[in-house]
DNA sequence: CCGTTGTGAGAACACTGTATCCATAACTGG
DNA sequence: CCAGTTATGGATACAGTGTTCTCACAACGG
């Protein structure tokens, strides 16, 4: 069908022999399927897929790839490239939120990466430079790196758990390839069902009462919360292998 | 090859006309698929298999469930029916610690359960128990229902984050078919390499020198910086709409 | 005893990731 | 400028997947 056009900027050239026609290039395959992820979700990428956009033969790509799963390494790697991590201050809440920020910017705008960075350990090299950024913000708050270690993890298992909620509605709606009107269309019933049941007052209550931030809003309570914690944890001097249950001090 | 002995237990019988040799019901078939998932991962659930393992034809199944989408979503509320959400009591934080350990002993219990809960909106009735249970545990430290709600929002995220990130090593290891000892032995030179480089060196030093608490205290330890975040939000008349980069009261 | 109805499932379709194999295009030595 | 070698792209095949169509058979009502 389409994919008969290359697509524009990108026109790294290898550096030996240069390739009879269009030879795919470990740089194109991920670039590409990058786009094919970003566009039609995770289950749209396959390698047939892939090499189809690229105009090449399926069973090529694995001279450049050992596998589907290699491929996904690097597209991860690749994105998280693809802007500079942000650059230091010195103010650890500043920075501790910038680098939330942009790890959910990244994670917005492809939106098959959480699921996919979560589920390996991500050591490629721009993986691991975000992860020394985070760890250079957090220690300005605490020199110890063992608790700079876990404040870094605390933040960003918010930020993933955060943005997954997020992207749920969008992912299910391309799931069932409804649109969202559609969607709240076929669940309304239900939900309103649900409602007048009086078997979830509290979820009933938070449905018809509660209002609706701007997902942005919702992301920044929940992450001033969250560095509102770590702060307090940290200047009472607090040890990660503290008690299970220790009370807050207020 | 096995699966030819039936599972005990569940002997559930269907209402009308007893079948003739094996009857899947959607019961079976859920139990079966979630029997699936957990021992060998949701790669490995296909209808196909939950079809040879109830010793029936594959067809069959879709007599009684849809899809395997709608599989997956009666597997979801089929688990976290599997026990009884905790009983209020009154104290927000005990109450919300216990709303957040059940959930995570749920996703550790079924490794599979995080990937597929974040990304589709869940509304099983066993579902909308645990959600309006947490909420009324969220109520107890606010009556607003939108604060409480994103309060909710803010420590579930946390708990979906810190559990991914528990889970991650282990579902390499499957995916990759490496026991951990043969996977820290293959990512061991590159580490040190990464190590020796000299480009990542707070990274460095929490591979080096950073202690490495159990999990449950680092999910205790982000759990309780969240608990105290939320309740220091909450105590200053904290509102969901603020600026987006309020700073700390301290 | 027969007919109706509901149910299980065989076979097929359109996909997927991956391995094997081979013809050919491109580089290298002369 | 030609020949040899090697690297490379790709057709084909295999073992899977979810899903649907269709049909035969078993259990019921009469």
């Amino acid at each position: 069908m389409a994919g008969q056009e290359h697509q524009p900027g990108v026109v790294w050239n290898r550096d030996r022999r240069v390739p009879r026609r269009q030879a795919p290039s470990v740089e194109r395959i991920v670039a590409r399927a990058v786009a094919i992820a970003d566009a039609e979700g995770l289950s749209a990428l396959s390698m047939r897929r892939v090499a189809a956009d690229l105009g090449s033969g399926t069973a090529s790509l694995y001279r450049y790839v050992a596998s589907r799963d290699e491929l996904l390494d690097l597209m991860i790697d690749a994105v998280r490239g693809e802007e500079e991590p942000p650059a230091l201050t010195g103010d650890w809440r500043a920075d501790l939120t910038a680098v939330a920020r942009r790890l959910r910017a990244d994670l917005l705008r492809h939106p098959w990466l959480g699921s996919e960075l979560t589920g390996r350990p991500t050591l490629g090299p721009h993986s691991l430079r975000h992860a020394d950024v985070a760890l250079g913000a957090a220690t300005a708050l605490t020199p110890d790196i063992t608790l700079a270690a876990h404040v870094v993890d605390t933040v960003l298992a918010y930020v993933f758990g955060s943005v997954a909620g997020e992207l749920a509605e969008a992912q299910a709606q391309r799931r069932t390839g409804l649109t969202e009107d559609q969607w709240r269309a076929s669940v309304g019933p239900y939900i309103r069902e649900v409602i007048a049941s009086g078997a979830y007052p509290l979820f009933a209550r938070r449905v018809t009462e509660a209002e609706d931030p701007t997902p942005d809003q919702r992301f920044e309570f929940g992450l001033a919360c969250v560095l509102d914690g770590v702060a307090a944890r940290v200047h009472s001097g607090g040890r990660v292998a503290a008690g299970p249950d220790s009370p807050p001090r207020q």
